[in-house]
Parts: C-alpha cells; sequence; structure tokens
DNA sequence: TTGTATTTTCAGTAATTAATGAAAATTAAG
DNA sequence: CTTAATTTTCATTAATTACTGAAAATACAA
C-alpha cells in the first residue's frame, strides 16, 4: 500500500467514524468520503471492494447519499452497471446539509411544539398559561433555527457567507 | 389525567423521539424536554417518576445534559437530593447547541482533515496533488461551518440573529 | 462514629440499528 | 424472446447502544 493509499484510507476510516456523531452510519460516512476524493465516478462493485462492505449494505447507504442529494447517478455509455459520484463544490455540499438538518430536524420539532402551542392557548390555570409560554418561547428558537436554514440552502450564492461572517466581526 | 397534562406528555415524548435524529438518545431527550417546561426544579426520583425510567438511566442522562450545559444542578436548601433545571433562555440554548455542535462535528472533521491534508503535501504525482486539492477545499467548508459556529456560540448579544437575517434576506 | 439517604457504577439484559448474503426482481444485450 | 448482468429486497444475524436494578461508593444528619 501506497502512502496515498494509506492516507485516503485513514481519511475514510476517520469520516466514517465521525459519522454517527453527525446522525448518519458509519458505512454510509465512508461511502461518501470515498466518493468525495474519487477523481472517477465509481460503481458498487468498486465500493464493496474498497471499503469491504457487502452488496446489499453498500446499494442501501447509496440510496441513501442520493435522496440527501449528497451524490448522483452517473449514466456511462456501454456501461450497464450504475455508477456514482459526490457533490463535489463545497457550497453546494453546504446547502445540501443545511437543507437536510432543517428537513430532518427543525422542521419535525417546530411541528410537534405548534401542535402542542394550539392545544395549550385555551388552558386558564396558571400552570397551563406558563406551559403555553415555554412552549411558545421554545418554538421562536426553533423557529429561527429553520428559518436561517432556509435561507441558507436555498441561497444560490456563495458569496453570502462572507457576509455573514462580517456580521459576526 | 388531565388536559394540560396529556398535552405536556405528548410535548415529552414527541421531542423524544426526534432526539435520535438529533443524535442524543431518547431518554436524554425527554428529560430535557421536561425539565424545560417544569416550573420548578426536579430530583432524580421526580423525573424516574414522570418518565419511568430507572435510577440509572436517570444518572446517565441526567449527567450528559449537565455535560452539554443545557441544565444544571441546584442547591435546594435543607435538602439531600440533587435538584435539576433546565436552561430556558432560548438565546443561551442556542449558543449551547451551536456550541456543542462545533466541539462534536466540525472541530473533530477538521482535525481529520488537516492531518491528512498536511501528510498529502508531499505527494508529488497528479493523484496525490487532487487528493491534496479536494481535501484542502472540503475542509475550507469544515472550517467555515466551525467559525460561524464559534462566532455564534460565543456572541453575548441576542441580536446578532436579525441581523444575520437580514443579510440573507 | 454510626446509620441512613443519596448517587454512581457496572454486569448483564434488552432494544435498536446495521450488515450479510442469497433470492427475487429488473434491465439490457444478443 | 432468451439469457445474463445488475440491482433490490429481505430474512436472518451481528453489532452497537440503551437500559435495568442491585451493589458499591459517597455524603450527610444525628
Amino acid at each position: 500500500m501506497t502512502e496515498l493509499e494509506q492516507i485516503k484510507q485513514d481519511y475514510v476510516t476517520q469520516w466514517g467514524a465521525l459519522g454517527s456523531q453527525w446522525g448518519i452510519n458509519r458505512t454510509m460516512a465512508m461511502i461518501h468520503a470515498h466518493l468525495l476524493v474519487s477523481p472517477t465516478a465509481l460503481t458498487t462493485d468498486d465500493l464493496m471492494e474498497a471499503l469491504s462492505i457487502s452488496r446489499g449494505n453498500a446499494n442501501t447507504n447509496l440510496r441513501e447519499l442520493v435522496s440527501w442529494g449528497l451524490i448522483r447517478s452517473v449514466v456511462m455509455r456501454g456501461e450497464r452497471k450504475d455508477y456514482y459520484e459526490a457533490e463535489k463544490d463545497v457550497w453546494k455540499i453546504f446547502c445540501i446539509v443545511a437543507r437536510e438538518r432543517k428537513r430532518r430536524e427543525t422542521e419535525p420539532a417546530s411541528m410537534v411544539l405548534q401542535d402542542c402551542i394550539s392545544r395549550s392557548k385555551s388552558i386558564k390555570s396558571a400552570e397551563g398559561k406558563e406551559l403555553h409560554k415555554q412552549l411558545t418561547s421554545l418554538n421562536e428558537f426553533v423557529s429561527l433555527a429553520n428559518n436561517i436554514m432556509e435561507k441558507v440552502s436555498t441561497k444560490g450564492d456563495s458569496t453570502i457567507i462572507p457576509k455573514i461572517l462580517k456580521v459576526l466581526n
């Protein structure tokens, strides 16, 4: 194994280990990492061999990555196998992650809160009013995060971030 | 069970179910949700009873929530039991979440990338140069997210968010 | 200091998620 | 249309995470 291959393998392995901190499974993170640094689109067989995983596992996680929008299927003329490549533009990755975070985290949370807020609205007791107030306050935070991610993920302009950083400084 | 109690229970249960999407376990999310809407600080026994969980489970998750900074232990005069309360200021919650996301997600990811970037720097092949380039690009994205979360979590001023939203619009 | 209250720990169990590998289903080439 | 390549599915197993409950450790009151 060359130094290059060792570096690549370490990167993919460690990236995979971090996956579970991000709420995705290790294999999905490893596949993504591998495709991110691959100069060419790869087949299921390529990935099975590179990562020592089963065909079923590869298939499941490739489909999940496609649903995230982080990778796409590529048609290769003259080939019957599906090829996959990763989205490599870091700005686009950023938007995808923000969008998916919104979809999987802040939107469902806000829906739960809104339901409980509307149900608690008509409760007259002091305790009920306090619950209503607290849930409303919490929903403001969640909606705010939702709003920020919505805006970030729909901005087609990578110059937006320097502007945000300017405000922060 | 009153309507109020039903709403509270639904909120806690559903919040708990969302926890696994956020990378925390269901019980930890439920404890946090319960403390967030509790008018008073609560004991381990209170939580055990309210959420039907074991003492060991309660202890483990309370300690984890304390390490996140989302709850704190409260000294009650004349009481031997530990009481816990949640941080209820939504702006502070926002900062805590940003800080912990940074600590658990973007910082470790950036460390992995930086290590691999420095190791790939001396590789002369075209493939090595391409790997170096792609890892560097990816690290820019991760460092950017890191930077934003650093700034957000250390700003002691809740007026910063309207400014960010203004830039986004 | 003793006894009891309280918290923490941890061996073992339970629950959930991830993965395998072979069969079923689908697709494409001849 | 047939055959083979390829992908998807799914029953089962494996791995990982979460939880229990009792014992150990710690803290506090008398």
